[in-house]
RNA sequence: GGGGGGGUUCCAGAGCGGUCAAAUGGGGCAGACUGUAAAUCUGUUGGCUUCGCCUUCGGAGGUUCGAAUCCUUCCCCCCCCA
């Protein structure tokens, strides 16, 4: 199967450019994705970029990932609605290297005609000089042209800089660059990208005669309309720092049936039949999930590690599954500690509890569970609050008899908000 | 420059002298049902020493026993005419 067809059953074809597919066929093709810098970190949005150019490699091409180094410093219009703020350039260069080392999980960097390289914008716009860049790429584009980019209509109203109005030319030197030092053919990203990517394509074709290929995905969206990877926390990151690998894992185990459907599509590498095969199978026994498990496993263990997994596949059963008071009280302090690793922990003077606290003191003040009183006062009244797995519906005192250990508690909110206070002498 | 309309609690949007912590919808949070899904239904959505009190309706003053509601002034948005 090759690289368009295969994009095209996953659902992550959205659109390309005539002759696209012919130079895939013809040759061993490079593209390249470009991803700015933005953090210190990728999240899972980036993730469809990257299975881009990992279905890319698969399919016997080159893959070229780009860190936008330079184009960071500028900022994208493209789907904002306001003018970004500018980053500074130590925190620009700290995110492109940890940036960097994400990238080197996903794809093959060994030997091989078509192995994976990593490019820096920042390497060839650096010492490009402002005059430079007016006579070499501006004077081959028009106003018009540029203004007619729909990440340019949309801001016209509501303002857009002169440095974010440049950014498609930047952007657009980019894949001239790489086309005549990369021979790189073909560009790629998020259909919000297609107007940089054609103006790439449109500077190529003036100044050199070349033709040069743009190819797009479609915005990953959720079935009930709201916006991919983003929880109550914010963006669902790939460093564990920022997200959890528990938390990450339980992303993808909580997704709809009909959004793993096609998530399952994007985010693995499984074969369209054991696709097929899954997808009939969840449909006769939905409540075994299997769709969101094997989604979950797949993505966490490409990104954390086997491992890791394990021990997330295993809190997650302690935490959701029969788990008990009294089997809270029987694990060992350190599997204990793993599963609730990345939940919110608070501190308690020690004195505090084996004095016995009022609940909704205990919630509000002497930890942060609560914002206030009055909704700490909720939350016992909703009956959403639960301590060591234990439901708490009235006026409580906690006392050292509800210590884990001597030294923990276990509170929930909900069935799925975990904190752990932790009693400190 | 002239004329008109606005700024209300997370958002949209009512209220236009007391009964307003402020209708309704959306969103958020929670409960029930389930499969840690979707849909649906229910509750909740300023703070506190909670049968009461305090702070909120663009800012600052004022009228009044009493103001989100009236007056003055300032700031900001939108529309029309020049």
């Amino acid at each position: 199967m090759n690289f368009v067809e295969e994009l095209r059953w996953r659902g992550m074809l959205h659109d390309f450019m005539p002759g696209t597919e012919d130079q895939l066929q013809k040759e061993m093709t490079t593209a390249y994705v470009g991803i700015d810098p933005t953090a210190d970190s990728l999240h899972i949005g980036h993730l469809v970029s990257i299975m881009m150019l990992k279905h890319l490699q698969r399919a016997g091409h080159k893959p070229l990932a780009l860190v936008g180094g330079a184009t960071g410093m500028i900022g994208d219009p493209s789907g904002k609605s306001e003018e970004r703020s500018l980053l500074s350039e130590e925190e620009l260069r700290r995110n492109e290297e940890a940036i960097k080392k994400q990238l080197l999980r996903f794809l093959d960097f060994d030997e091989g005609p078509n192995h994976a390289e990593i490019v820096n914008n920042y390497d060839w716009m650096k010492d490009f000089s402002f005059l430079g860049f007016l006579r070499e790429v501006g004077k081959h584009l028009t106003i018009n042209y540029m203004l007619a980019k729909d990440s340019v209509k949309k801001r016209l109203e509501t303002g857009l800089s002169f440095t974010e109005f440049t950014y498609q030319l930047v952007q657009g030197y980019d894949y001239l660059y790489l086309y005549k030092n990369k021979n790189c053919k073909l560009q790629m990203g998020g259909s919000d990208q297609w107007g940089n990517i054609t103006t790439g394509a449109e500077l190529i074709r003036r100044k050199t005669g070349g033709e040069v290929y743009a190819l797009t995905c479609p915005l990953i969206t959720k079935a009930d309309g709201n916006k991919f990877g983003k929880t109550e926390q914010g963006n669902v990151w790939l460093d564990p720092r920022y997200t959890s690998p528990y938390h990450f894992y339980q992303f993808w185990l909580n997704c709809s049936d009909t959004d793993s459907e096609k998530y399952i599509r994007i985010f693995t590498l499984l074969s369209k039949e054991e696709i097929d095969k899954l997808i009939e199978e969840h449909r006769q026994e939905p409540h075994k999930r299997m769709l969101q498990k094997t989604l979950a496993e797949d993505i966490t263990v490409r990104v954390h590690g086997r491992q890791t997994y394990e021990t997330a596949v295993e809190a997650s059963g302690i935490l959701f599954g029969k788990g008990t008071a009294e089997a809270l009280h029987k694990i060992p302090e350190d599997v204990f500690l793993a599963v609730f690793e990345g939940v919110p922990l608070f501190e308690v003077a020690y004195d505090t509890i084996s004095q016995g606290a009022d609940i909704v003191d205990f919630l509000a003040e002497h930890t942060g569970i609560a914002k206030s009183k009055g909704e700490a006062r909720r939350m016992l009244k909703e009956g959403s609050v639960s301590i060591n797995k234990q439901k708490v519906l009235d006026a409580t005192t906690v006392d050292e008899t509800y210590l884990i250990n001597q030294k923990y508690i276990v509170v929930q909110r909900g069935k799925k908000n975990y904190f752990l206070v932790k009693a400190k002498s």
